[in-house]
DNA sequence: TCTGGGGTCCTAGGACCC
DNA sequence: TCTGGGGTCCTAGGACCC
């Protein structure tokens, strides 16, 4: 029909919230909620959203609206293993495939009966997977993305190249995929509305006016294929980060540096998982008026030992932080990372850096933490941070989560042993 | 959208060199 | 030591995505 080679994009419909439904179909028809361990709405099903809830709304609203609402922790684990099954199904069809993202991906169909091929992903995604998909067919990424958005839920949109000015008569630039607000703006003040009239300017316009990635995104309004599917899907960071917002904000620099400290401890949680190691942190505090004090820091050697980091980071710590200021979130970026699993250098002295010995230490500890939970052991400098009962969190006064260390975030009863050291 | 958390890519401009 | 021209590399920050 239109393409040699179409583009396929498959969105799960409220994926979080349909893979809690899935796995527990007593919910089916109910208002479903997810992100109840941050306070606010994660996901929702479409009889929630019916009620009026909405994305990020704090939970107490929630409960005042929508009484029966059923809210529930994220369950990463579950919603990844149904992420790899909608992939796995995919893949039945075409090895063309993109996992862009843990709801989405992008599929080529060869041939001329795209419709079809489409068609029956999408019925076999719904019957394997006791979900719904919203899908996008087109000859392009971005135009895909806009056939995947027409119709929500349980949609199926082909969009011809020949049929495409209807399409993007309708559609606003900020609905365009990778026009954020800024281009928008700057876009609306061109005259240029909706995506057909973006799509009609001329090559020099689009370019005097805007940077690469949009010029990219103009050739693809087009039917120019620019961004091909990125199928081989060896999925590796380039940066890992952890952050996390307290209640109340403080100025106790003992207690803003436990908090970091807890994130640098995660971070090198998700470091070890992915055998991976840092030569570069970032840190930052972030004040109640959303400002940001922050260092880089490089480290001595690659390392994924907290220890390692934070001794680092404590030189720098007393820098940024400002006396009398209220903080209300720290953070931590790696950064150049390489795969720990690679062999070493060695040093000007032709020996190998230190660290090995720590090495051992935290596969000794991920092993507890795989087996008690996580946080079954940690540093000391993390200390109030673990203690720390966070009222976002979403637990009521009568909470039964006291805290980190007699309760475990599985819920099972423990004792955490704060590891004694040198930070 | 009264602002949570985790990522990636691009570019302007500074530093440095010949 | 008021002063041309050209190139590369790196970094900070902007913008965007889910």
């Amino acid at each position: 029909m239109m393409f040699e080679r179409a583009i396929l994009h498959i969105d799960g419909d409220s994926f979080f919230a349909s893979c809690e439904v899935a796995k527990n179909p007593s919910l089916k028809g109910k208002p479903v909620i997810t992100g109840r361990e941050r306070g606010i709405v994660s996901a929702m099903t479409y009889e929630a959203k019916a009620k009026g809830i909405k994305r990020g709304m704090i939970l107490s609203e929630v409960r005042r609206i929508c009484p029966d609402a059923i809210i529930l922790p994220s369950d990463y684990e579950t919603y990844s293993i149904f992420s790899k099954r909608m992939y796995a199904i995919v893949r039945r069809y075409t090895d063309i495939v993109e996992e862009y993202s843990i709801d989405e991906c992008f599929a080529g169909i060869e041939g001329p009966n795209g419709r079809e091929v489409a068609t029956s992903i999408k019925q076999t995604l719904e019957r394997e997977l006791g979900m719904t998909f919203s899908i996008g067919l087109s000859a392009t990424k971005v135009l895909a993305k806009i056939g995947s958005k027409w119709k929500k839920p349980d949609g199926l949109t082909v969009i011809a190249l020949k049929d495409a000015p209807l399409y993007l008569d309708k559609t606003p630039v900020e609905k365009i995929w990778g026009i954020g607000p800024a281009t928008s703006l700057l876009l609306n003040s061109r005259g240029v509305r909706t995506a057909l009239e973006f799509s009609l300017k001329n090559d020099a316009w689009v370019r005097g006016l805007l940077a690469k990635p949009y010029v990219e995104i103009w050739k693809e309004l087009n039917g120019e294929v620019v961004n091909e599917l990125d199928v081989d899907g060896r999925q590796t960071y380039k940066s890992i980060a952890k952050t996390k917002t307290f209640t109340p904000p403080s100025h106790d620099p003992a207690f803003v540096y436990s908090q970091l400290s807890k994130n640098v401890e995660n971070a090198c949680i998700k470091l070890r998982r992915w055998h991976l190691e840092a030569r570069e942190a970032h840190i930052f505090l972030k004040t109640q008026s959303f400002a940001y004090h922050d260092a880089k820091i490089s480290l001595p050697h690659p390392t994924s030992a907290p220890q390692e980091i934070l001794s680092a980071i404590s030189k720098s710590f007393p820098r940024i932080f400002q006396r009398g200021v209220r903080y209300r979130a720290t953070g931590i970026s790696l950064m150049n990372l390489i795969d720990s699993q690679l062999p070493k250098q060695l040093n000007l002295f032709n020996e190998y850096s230190s660290g090995d010995d720590i090495k051992a230490v935290y596969e000794s500890m991920d092993a507890l933490s795989s087996r008690y939970g996580k946080h079954a052991v940690f540093l000391c400098s993390s200390f109030s941070a673990m203690n720390h009962k966070n009222p976002q969190d979403g637990y009521g006064a009568t909470s039964e989560r006291t805290t980190n260390i007699f309760k475990g975030e599985s819920g099972r009863k423990r004792l955490g042993i704060p590891m004694l050291g040198e930070v």
